[in-house]
DNA sequence: TCCTGATCGAACCGGTCGGTTCTATCTAAG
DNA sequence: CTTAGATAGAACCGACCGGTTCGATCAGGA
């Protein structure tokens, strides 16, 4: 038996159900790419108590990025605590993690920066550029623990492989993409933390 | 006076200005974000006429991409070129180049990219992999004349400065993306072409 | 028991889309 | 001069869009 007509059991699971269905569809064909005629029969909801949820389709599209940029902010953030203390090793980790997400089936880049790309405007630019300064304190953070010299100028560097990497994974075939970061990032790490007197 | 209602002038030169001004367009306001009736009453021409040149607007489109990878991979490899002989001398040069261009008003990332973000499906995802794949061969020839260990693996992690270059000076304030970059791209210089007696 | 409110399903709205076709008109070649 | 082809301009098409409204229906609390 399907949903009946009444009130929903809960309606916080209701709209976390409709956030996660949205969000999978928004992701795989874009924020333009469908309509919420079809986001609300996946959801098995109706228009209109979408519109009461979210407002408008703007309103459903902040929900789930910001959602989204939470999920993945806290994995990333997960995936360095893992890797143990040494913060070559997280770095490491960090990259190893964005190399699994490559992999998986229907790897479509970064869902913030492509909804940004899209609406290059509020609110998906402003949810970009909060996503990416979020990514920018977790690899600052590596980087002042490592002991470099300029840990914010290290972990603006580590910024740009972590997002060269995923557009590259996402618009050039070839597995080694992560790889090629994980390098990169740890030699940068290794040059910033060199002691003068090995110069 | 206006264009008359007879054949034009030269059917090249207008196919070639309304290439021009249709690029401008898709740029600013994305793929999806103007309609062809608009293209063609900016770019002054009717509908009819550029069905007949360019067949629907995903050929417009194919042929807007095409010019704009042409153009810009012929504008790097000369930064590049303008910069003398040295290897090290030509990647900086390139990076600069790029931080000329985000400071530019109007800059809304890589107008290649962006579109394949926007339809991840043929045109634009092909015409992206071979954008990406001209800058990756621009990158790889320069780390192979600096003598590189690995220049094919440099040069991938320099594609990746590059990309990430691109999308965060799109999505994030601040002016120092390319300069970031750009020493990010020559410390992994160094650290490639480093003699292993030097470690 | 009887409301109140949430929900569905459907119809409807004005607008825009990509694309097609028609006619009048102009140019350039023969 | 004649004619074949290219063009502008406008109307038109079916489809879809985001958003709104309405009636029927159902659950839970008073």
């Amino acid at each position: 038996m399907p949903v009946p007509k009444g009130s929903s059991l809960d309606p916080d699971r209701t709209r976390a159900a409709v956030l996660r269905t949205a969000e999978g569809i928004l992701y795989a064909r874009g924020l333009d790419g469908v309509g919420i005629a079809e986001l609300c029969a996946e959801a098995g909801i109706s228009k209109e108590t979408l519109y009461r949820h979210f407002g408008s389709k703007d309103g459903l599209v902040r929900a789930v990025l910001e959602a989204r940029s939470d999920r993945v902010t806290r994995w990333l953030a997960r995936a360095a605590e893992d890797a143990g203390d040494e913060p070559a090793a997280q770095l490491a980790a960090v990259f190893d993690a964005i190399g699994v997400w490559f992999d998986e089936p229907g790897f479509r880049g970064c869902a913030i920066v492509n909804a940004a790309t899209q609406h290059h405007t509020a609110p998906a630019s402003t949810i970009a550029a909060r996503h990416l300064g979020r990514h920018l304190d977790l690899l600052t953070a590596i980087a002042t623990r490592a002991g470099a010299a300029n840990p914010a100028a290290l972990g603006r560097q580590l910024l740009l492989l972590l997002e060269g990497a995923i557009v590259v994974a996402d618009h050039r075939e070839g597995p080694g993409t992560a790889n090629d970061a994980r390098d990169a990032a740890l030699a940068l790490l290794h040059h910033a933390t060199r002691r003068r007197t090995d110069r």
